[in-house]
DNA sequence: GAGCACTGC
């Protein structure tokens, strides 16, 4: 039954036509902007065509996948969990009943992985007729990576089909790529937006989003503001600059100035979303790019830059550094304007800058450590991962020295086959690293100390400090400092928590984010299902010399030196200076060896979640 | 006084 809603969306039209296309290939595209419905309908209308057909759906982000799977099953009325289910981290919400699960990109990889566990011939998703890509455009490591997976599938099971959905870019590279013709583009109906960039190139734009959202407040109609910045740093700045304007403005117009970014509690970022009785302006980071939406919102101003983490292969750290938008990224934030009604985009960038931007970002799979892609990848049963037929091939160096890690992690064989240890390593949803770190951590019998780190280290954004109060992050740290290591230290935060009894005020008293907290025990109470299928014997101890020693040989490659010439860290293997994190126990401490989770330069070069060991 | 964008298993 089709509902009236259903028949008016743009994309109905198309019905006949892409359900005709199905039949005659195996592998289609559809391309269509946001809100043209593609999304909810197609695995309906293949539903609807034939009803015994499992399809499906992924999706980037666990909310989109739940909320796509609660707003289909709706619309056939039906409840959710049945016909119309979702699979998430955490949160199956499927039965036996279900025919459309929409699922994240990461949940139907470790599909493959788990056949592995269930027989080494049944990796080829036979549970499903139909599997959707969608939002393929985004480019991120799962999606490539399954593409290239379901296109080798497409040659072995001749009766799948693939379906991949993305927004209206790239489209030729991906229909090579996959070797269709069968492409189908769906025309939206969108609001415009008008685009205004500055005349001259602005020399600091915090300063420059302040005035543009002033004027923008003063002199225009009613609606209300995002602001793009790219972190909280600069968000704090502008709302604080903002008030202490407006103050001073004696004007009788009223302002509210939320802020919006993920390290911001979630109770907080709820405020950004509450309809205002004045003009609110949300300063936004990426977040509100593609993950979140606000309704209300008329202007869009862009500063035109955006933090992104890199990893330099050569150095073998990892950056989070500005760089200009891409104009694709441009004219997604200029879109955020246009979802109600006609809206306007303030570029704080000259139209120049903007013709010299990148058409699109590098895709994630040529800037990042692939460490564990490579792991999955020799799981899921691809022999030569050098060779394997990827979207954009990786650096070949990168991958070589990736598959060489994994043979000192005892993951692979000298031949790069997966051993038995790498079977087991490729089943937890961990980095390599604290994988391996974890069995052999449970082989000493110190699992239950290595599992409350390892899961506490998952989580970001244990600690929120408002500005102005931040000289109190090391008191708190040296509450629950241990043998001077912050995997031991985190390991008992979240001991301290779950002894607890009032979780809230333990929160609030020490600084912790309680929502991470809770999802650090989720974490926790996952791994402990995953491991049950390796673990044998129970036996614990509490040894912190047994913890740091295996710890130490996991971190293997996370090697430091103390130079007291350099008054920094000389980091093993590329003898690259490094500062330890203000966020450690060991700030300002200088303890001569060190091991740590991950190098990042961002003002500096810094060691986060490091800890000291008696030698290398 | 320092200080990490976003997402996923």
């Amino acid at each position: 039954m089709l509902n009236e809603f259903r028949t008016q969306l743009p994309i109905f039209q198309f019905r006949e036509k892409i359900i005709k296309s199905i039949r005659d290939n195996q592998v289609i595209i559809i391309a269509g902007e946001t809100g043209c419905g593609k999304t909810t309908q197609i695995p309906q209308y293949i539903y609807e065509n034939d009803p015994n057909v499992k399809i499906a759906v992924t999706q980037p982000r666990r909310l989109a996948a739940m909320t796509l799977a609660e707003r289909c099953s709706l619309e056939k009325q039906t409840k959710l969990g049945q016909l119309i289910g979702y699979n998430v981290r955490f949160d199956d919400c499927t039965s036996k009943e279900t025919q459309i699960t929409f699922l994240t990109d990461g949940m139907l990889i470790r599909e493959f992985i788990i056949g592995i566990f269930v027989d080494y011939k049944d990796q080829q998703l036979k549970r499903y007729d139909v599997i959707i890509i969608d939002e393929a455009h985004e480019r991120t490591v799962q999606s490539d990576l399954l593409l290239g997976l379901l296109k080798n599938l497409c040659r072995r099971r001749k009766q799948l089909k693939v379906i991949l959905m993305s927004a209206t870019m790239q489209i030729e590279k991906f229909a090579n790529y996959l070797e269709t013709e069968a492409i189908h583009i769906i025309e939206a109906r969108t609001h415009t937006v008008d685009v205004f960039n500055v005349p001259i190139r602005q020399q600091d734009y915090v300063e420059s989003m302040v005035n543009t959202i002033l004027q923008l407040h003063f002199t225009q109609p009613e609606g209300d503001i995002l602001a793009f910045l790219t972190g909280q740093e600069d968000i704090e700045d502008v709302k604080e600059i903002l008030i202490e304007r407006m103050k001073i403005s004696n004007q009788e117009k009223q302002l509210d100035v939320k802020m919006l970014y993920s390290a911001l509690p979630p109770e907080v970022q709820l405020e950004a979303f509450q309809k205002s009785v004045h003009r609110k302006v949300v300063l936004a980071t990426n977040i509100a790019e593609t993950s979140i939406t606000i309704d209300g919102i008329v202007y869009v101003v862009d500063c035109g830059y955006v933090k992104i983490r890199s990893f330099q292969i050569g150095k073998a750290i990892d950056t989070l550094l500005l760089a200009p938008v891409s104009k694709a990224q441009a004219e997604q934030r200029a879109g955020r304007a246009g979802r109600q009604r006609q809206g306007q985009c303030y570029r704080l960038y000259t139209q120049q800058t903007y013709e010299r931007l990148a058409k699109y970002m590098l895709p994630e799979i040529l800037r990042v450590n692939l460490l564990s892609v490579i792991l999955q990848m020799k799981a899921i049963g691809i022999q030569n991962v050098l060779t394997f037929d990827l979207i954009d091939r990786p650096d070949m160096e990168l991958m070589l020295a990736n598959l060489n890690q994994l043979v000192k992690l005892k993951a692979l064989d000298s031949e790069f086959n997966l051993t038995e240890h790498g079977k087991n390593m490729s089943s937890l949803p961990l980095e390599p690293q604290f994988s391996h770190f974890l069995i052999k951590a449970y082989e000493c019998g110190i699992f239950d100390l290595a599992l409350n780190s390892i899961s506490i280290l998952q989580v970001e954004n244990l600690f929120y400090f408002q500005r102005g109060t931040k000289e109190s992050m090391q008191k708190i740290l040296a509450k629950f400092k241990i043998a001077n290591s912050d995997h031991l230290t985190k390991a008992n935060i979240l001991r301290k928590y779950e002894e607890t009894q009032n979780k809230k005020s333990f929160c609030k008293e020490n600084c912790l984010n309680h929502k991470t907290l809770q999802k650090a025990m989720s974490v926790k109470q996952q791994l402990k299902d995953y491991m049950k299928r390796i673990i044998k014997k129970e036996f614990e101890k509490e040894d912190y010399d047994k913890f740091k020693q295996v710890l130490s040989e996991a971190l293997m490659f996370k090697h430091a030196v103390y130079s007291p010439s350099d008054q920094a860290y000389k980091l093993k293997q590329t003898n690259q200076l490094a500062y330890i994190h203000p966020e450690s126990v060991l700030f300002n401490q200088k303890p001569k060896y060190v091991i740590y989770n991950e190098v990042i330069l961002t003002k500096k070069v810094y060691l986060r979640d490091v800890t000291e060991i008696d030698e290398l």
